[in-house]
This record gives structure tokens, sequence and C-alpha cells, in this order.
DNA sequence: CACTTTTTGCCAATGTTTTGTCTAGATCTT
DNA sequence: AAGATCTAGACAAAACATTGGCAAAAAGTG
């Protein structure tokens, strides 16, 4: 468990819900009483932040804030979980235990290389989840374990595959039923040269198209010209990388310095991954801000927006 | 049984009806008689939102909602019994017109390395073409355009990725609206190693799951034991390859071997791809299908399938 | 067939509750 | 200094309730 807070800002971007009415939502019905920072800024939990997005599911669906508020968030799920049934059979019994469950049953689809049990799990686990949750706790972990079996030996490259092509599918999926706003800033996302794994770089993309931003996506080890390139090109906002694997090439650093001189000053950096952290050093010289997670990013992408329309 | 209570907004919203109607109903005939809240707002049970359903479906059949008022919640269930199921028509008037204006207004979207205008122009072509046309007249003609010109230098890799990673996101788009079944035959696509193109195996596996595959895809460049190792994994009836470039590899003869020999007998080989036929004499040689288009290759698939299971 | 009567959905007027939004001034962040 | 966020209070639009009534369609009747 993350005990990560996050400031409004975010809460009120992954919500949907305007600051004005989550204070409301406070201060009438008490739906989540967040930390405060020593400055009386408002902290909220992951858990405050799920059970906000659940309520505002709900409120969306008819209910009233005013009932809802004041249950617990487990009962918000079962009714959230309920919610999605159009139709003709009431009755609907599903109790589906949480994440780590879900987390095992796509990683023995992995493991057996059954492509459509996995994309059966996926797609369930995007209604049940709701698509932040699915990205955070089901898709990250499930891209991490997907990393270290492979550089383990533990499965070979067949599983990575079929499994990478299934979970871009399923995320660019749900990122895409987002009008195009002609007015989107523009982000490109890519992974640098000698970086083979992109489903960081797809996970970032999707953040980000939720954010309604418009990605021009490059994939896996791309050169740094091309990358700078294709975000002149399009006059991008921002640049997105992601670091997973290796953690140690030496090339890399020289990568970055050139892709940072090809770049207009005006344009951000954002590097993401896991292994992201080794190249501190050279993320500071270039001025590239290292994103842990994927609220934090939506975070960053959402002051890069401002200071720019500004 | 849920015993939380559900307000007007959204009992109007499930079962169609009017706050109006809903009150009507009630007043004078006392359809249903749900509880108040302290501030005297109506508070619906799941089971009076369930009659409600109910009836409204039965006065939209025809019947009287006075008489329909005063039976039990059971007998209405009986008399909905008998209803036709809510249908879905699907009206479709397709005009199709052949267009080569489309294909010049994508290319230059390529070259420009302008991703969301292509973006565009691609959805709109899925609609005013209808699917098959759109793979094509339009999809087919445009990957080979941006094969030769990546291999000619006329554009460099960041235009062609760009565009592979679109064209792809909205190819597998196209192919997903079908429902699981989970008696649908296997077919694993892949690339041979050595072969980095994946466009073409991203067309098989589309036209494949219209044709009602289940599709386990491997991606590019994979070696024969690997795609051998998935098929035999999910049981498949085919194994669908793509060839692109270079045309004068000269591992892959090998590669197709090894393939054909690691797999079962009554596995299928189908090669694809534009650079199918300079591998002609070794396709023969391990029994395998090469497939001009993708005409060709449903029939094949058709084949295959009404084959194994008759 | 023409003429009531009943049924039924919908509307208006009026009052209350709910809920999203805003203002204003202070404090904090960048 | 500009932009966010905080509190507290207030406003206004929606939503809901009640009563009463209208009018079109359906049903009954001479």
């Amino acid at each position: 468990m993350s005990d990560f807070r996050y400031p409004m800002r975010l809460v009120a971007q992954r919500t949907g819900l305007s600051p004005h009415v989550l204070r409301a939502w406070e201060r009438r019905y008490e739906a989540v009483t967040p930390e405060r920072s020593e400055t009386n800024r408002r902290l909220y939990s992951e858990a405050e932040i799920i059970r906000l997005e659940l309520m505002a599911r709900l409120t969306e669906a008819g209910n009233s804030i005013r009932q809802i508020a004041a249950l617990s968030t487990t009962e918000l799920e079962t009714m959230a979980g309920a919610l999605p049934s159009p139709t003709v059979t009431p009755s609907r019994s599903e109790t589906s235990s949480p994440d780590q469950a879900l987390l095992e049953e796509a990683w023995s689809c992995v493991v057996d290389l059954d492509s459509p049990a996995l994309s059966k799990v996926l797609n369930r686990a995007t209604v049940s989840l709701g698509i932040s949750k699915f990205s955070a706790d089901l898709i990250v972990p499930l891209i991490e374990r997907i990393g270290t079996a492979w550089k383990s030996g533990e499965i070979s490259i067949g599983e990575e595959r079929a499994a990478s092509s299934l979970i871009k599918e399923v995320l660019f999926m749900t990122s895409r039923p987002f009008a195009e706003s002609s007015g989107a800033p523009n982000l490109v996302v890519a992974t640098p040269t000698g970086q083979l794994h992109e489903l960081g770089a797809v996970l970032v993309s999707c953040t980000a198209r939720r954010d309604g931003w418009q990605v021009t996506y490059l994939g896996p080890s791309l050169p740094a010209a091309e990358i700078a390139r294709a975000a002149i090109r399009n006059q991008s906002l921002a640049v997105g990388l992601s670091i997973v694997y290796p953690s140690d090439d030496p090339q890399l650093p020289a990568e970055l310095l050139q892709l940072r001189q090809s770049l207009p000053d005006e344009v951000s950096i954002l590097i993401g991954g896991r292994s992201a952290g080794y190249y501190n050093e050279t993320a500071q010289e270039i001025g590239a801000k290292i994103v842990t997670d994927l609220a934090v990013l939506a975070l960053e992408l959402d002051k890069i927006r401002s200071r720019r329309s500004s």
C-alpha cells in the first residue's frame, strides 16, 4: 500500500470532480476526510481517491450524493460492480475479491501463454476496477512481474510478447473513447535507443490521452534525433520517455543529452519507468522530470499544460 | 439482498419512465409505494425498481397500466416472460467509393509525421469504406508504400514507427468488438526472426478475428521454437506468418523448416506478405500455403476451420 | 357511427430540498 | 507577483413533492 498523498488538483483531475465539489462533499457529507499538510492543504490518500471515483461514477448513474456519501467503500464497490448491468435478470451475486486475486489470475494466463484467457481477465478488470485502478493496481504490477520474470528466464520471449501485445491493445483501447479535440496539447512518447520494452511507454500514452493530451506514440528504441524531430514537427509541449531495462546503458546519457539539445527549450522532458532513477544525474542535467508513478505523471502533465496555456 | 434505497432520478433512468409517470402510477394505482426519506423524498427499493421495469415493458407491449398495477410481481414476471426479448436492429446502408484520394491524404500525414491527422483520416475511412474495404484498399497499399519508402530512405524510422503504431491501433480496434466465443479456433500470428515489420501480421490477425478466430498475436521477429510453443499450447489450428523484408534472408528457410518440425502435422502454416513469394520453395517443402491477399486469407482460414471441425 | 366516459401521459404552479457553483478575503506555493 | 487552496457564507439551478387540470387515446354505450 502506497502511503503517497495527492493534492487537490490531481484528485480533481482523476475523479473529474471540480475542487469546489470536492470541498462541498467533504463539508456537507464528510464523503472523505483527507489529511492536511502543515499548511492546511488537503492531502488525499489513494484509497480516498478511489472512494471518490466510485462516488463520481455512482452519482453519474443517478444516485444522490447525499445517500451515497454515508456508505462504506466496500458497499460502494458492490454497488458499482452491479452497475453496468443494463438489464433483464436482476439477481447478481458477484463478489469479486480484490486486485491481488486478479493479478494472480492474469499472471497464470501469462505463464500459460493463454492470450484469450488473459484478454478476458483484463477486460473484466477494466470494468470492475475502473480505469485508473486497473492501470495502477493491475497493469503496473503485472508489467513489472513480466519484466523480472523475463530477465530471470522464468518466462521466455514468447510469453513476454504475447502478453505485451495484449496489454498494449487493452490499454490503447481504454484510452481511446476520447473525442479528438483539436486544441489538445501534443505529447510525443517513445523509448530511447536500446530500450526494448514498450509497455511503460504505452502506459504513459494512455494516461496522457485520458488527461486530454494528443499523443504521438513512437514506440520502443528510437534515436534521440527522431524523437526530437517528431516533437518539433508536432509542436509538442513535452516528450515522455520510458526507461526500464537495461538500467546501466552507457549510451543512454549521451542519448538524453542529444535529445535535450535537439529540442527547443520550452519542450519538457518526462522520464518514467522502473530504471529511470538510475539516470538521475543526467535527468537533472537536462532538466527532465522523473515521474515515479502514474498519478504523479498526470500531475506533471497538468502542470505543463497549464504553464503553456496561460 | 441489498436494502439500499434509490432516488427518483435513478429509477426514472433505469425504467425509462418519467418522474411524472412514476408519481402518477403511484398516486392513481399504488403501483409501488416507495419509502420516504425524512425530507419526503421517495426511496425505491431494488424490488420496486424491478417491478416498475416489468410494468414499463408490459405497458410498452400494450397492456394497460390500470390492470397491470394490481398484479403481484410474480404475476408480472410470468407475463413478461412471454414477451419477445428486446432486440437491436442494425440498419446499414453502405455507399462505397473507391478512394485513391484517401490514400494520398493518409500518405501525406505519414510523411508529415502528423499522427493526429492520420488518426482522423483512418477513423473516417473505417466508417466511410467499411472494414474490409478499409483494410484491402487503404491499409494494404499504405503499408506497402511505407515499406518501400522506408527502404529507399524517403522516410526514416520515426515516420515509419509513428504510422505503424497508429495503424496497428486502428486495426486492432476495428477487429475488436467481437464476443468472446470460447469455441473459436485458435490462430497464432507472428513474424519470423529477422522480420521486423509487423503490420502484415497485424493485418492477418485482424482478418482472422473478423472471421471469428481467436488470435494469439506474438508480434515481430520471433524464433520458430517460440511460435511453435505458442501454437501447441493453444491447440491452434494454424499459424500465420508475415514476411515482408528482407526478401533474401538466408536464415529464413531454416527457420521455417524448424517451425514445421516443431509443430504437429495437423497444424497448417499460412505465409503472407509482400516477400512471401521469394520463399516459395521452402513453403512448398513444409506444406505451407502462401496467401497473396486478404480475401484469399479469409478463404484459406475458412477451409482450415471446416476441415477440422467436420 | 357518434357520443360519453375512462384511462393515461403530461403540464403548470408552488413550495422544499439538494447540489453545484461562486464570492471574498486570507494563506500558501511557485 | 501570479496562481492555487483554504474557509465561510451565499446563490441559483435542478430535482422533487403536491395539487389540480388538460387533452389525446382507448374503451364503453346508445
